[in-house]
DNA sequence: TTCTAATGTTGACACTGACAACATCCATTA
DNA sequence: TAATGGATGTTGTCAGTGTCAACATTAGAA
């Protein structure tokens, strides 16, 4: 092999400096482009200008890469949110609550590979991290939520189990979506987004008189 | 090889009669016993007592063999909720309707991998059948909310909107249940069946004043 | 009975995750 | 300054996987 010049803009080391970050990255990257069954250590490391077995340095197994990626996609989740709360920050706690979703289940839409991964089985003890930025996407939930509080609106339930149930409807909308298994004759011509508003405005006031 | 005698019991013929259907009840076990990563269609034939292409007579690839286990899924998921409805005659529809919660939430802690599986992609044009067992099994949640419509108890939503809500609430308590999501510090020592009850009633009366 | 389509087998191939042994390099310390 | 050990990256290898192609066996229709 030729020795590389040091000036070259894009000189190799022999150690990547930061290769940890940077295949979460490629991974989040294959992982939108491709789907999660295309995607390899090996493709992943040889995108990253490294041996087949470099990863192995940073992770313990594919699943522990997994998981990091999985923990890249709350971190955009969470960034989706923010934005929605900060585009609504003159309107009322309620249309915040319904842009939130929006954006929730948006993301779920743009990003589907990535929720399934988030939502699959990693144990919270094998990967506390992981398990803390889900909270932390919760917690922005809980934020509008508390918002509903202040402003008196908000039921006589416990505050954290709103919380929950927003998440968890807006959660099972997005996988059912996802799915494409809202069948024709129900969805008619609505939009995610009208679902996402018809379908939380419907928990907010009660199913039942 | 020896040729074996015909008289044996499990004697093998080199037509196995009923493979695919043995192939998906297998594949069906071993996705329950080992979870989805270990399911490998080699493993599968093997078990069926089959060399490792046998299976492509019967299905496209792996994925066609995927998506008849997903549906086989539902057929139990089906059976699950009848069986609630079996036992929740005498009492009223709201107490019906909780009952078919815990069922299927109870389910998919049973079988966390194959609701994956269910919920997974499957391009609803390539698997119709597998689109068809799903649209069933939103039926029998439909035909609780027929009867809380019968029952004058429902607000006035277009009632398959209804049946889609719940639908949405029970998937999304189950995913995250599955994925360990909800913190201690929420879920205090209510068991599932609990937090179905609650969560359930809590979307029936409302979130808001 | 004959013949053809359905069903099952054998063999091969590229790709994958993982392990072990080795190479390179950086940072600390003497 | 020099060396030395731990961190990082590479090479080689292995069993297992999904899929394709060619072939073998069989059942059922003609």
């Amino acid at each position: 092999m030729l020795s590389v010049s040091t000036l070259e803009k894009d000189k190799q080391k022999y150690h990547h400096g930061d290769l940890r970050n940077t295949l979460i990255q490629i991974g989040t990257e294959m992982l939108i482009e491709s789907g999660a069954d295309e995607l390899s250590l090996r493709k992943i490391a040889q995108r990253a200008g490294v041996s087949h077995n470099a990863p192995y340095q940073h992770f313990a197994d594919k699943n522990a890469l997994l998981a990091a990626i999985a923990e890249e996609g709350f971190r955009l989740l969470g960034d989706a949110i923010d934005e929605a709360l900060q585009n609504s920050q003159t309107l009322s706690p309620h249309a915040r609550l319904l842009a939130v979703s929006r954006a929730y289940v948006a993301f779920a839409l743009q990003y589907p590979t990535h929720l399934q991964l988030m939502f699959g089985a990693f144990a919270s003890e094998t990967y506390p991290s992981l398990a803390n930025r889900s909270h932390q996407t919760l917690a922005k939930l809980m934020s509008v939520v508390a918002e509903l509080e202040q402003a008196g609106q908000l039921a006589e339930n416990p505050i954290y189990d709103v919380g929950m149930v927003v998440w968890i409807a807006l959660h099972g909308l997005s996988v059912i979506l996802n799915a494409g298994k809202i069948p024709d004759y129900i969805r008619q011509d609505r939009t995610p987004e009208i679902l996402v508003n018809q379908f939380i405005d419907m928990i907010c006031k009660g199913l039942l008189k």
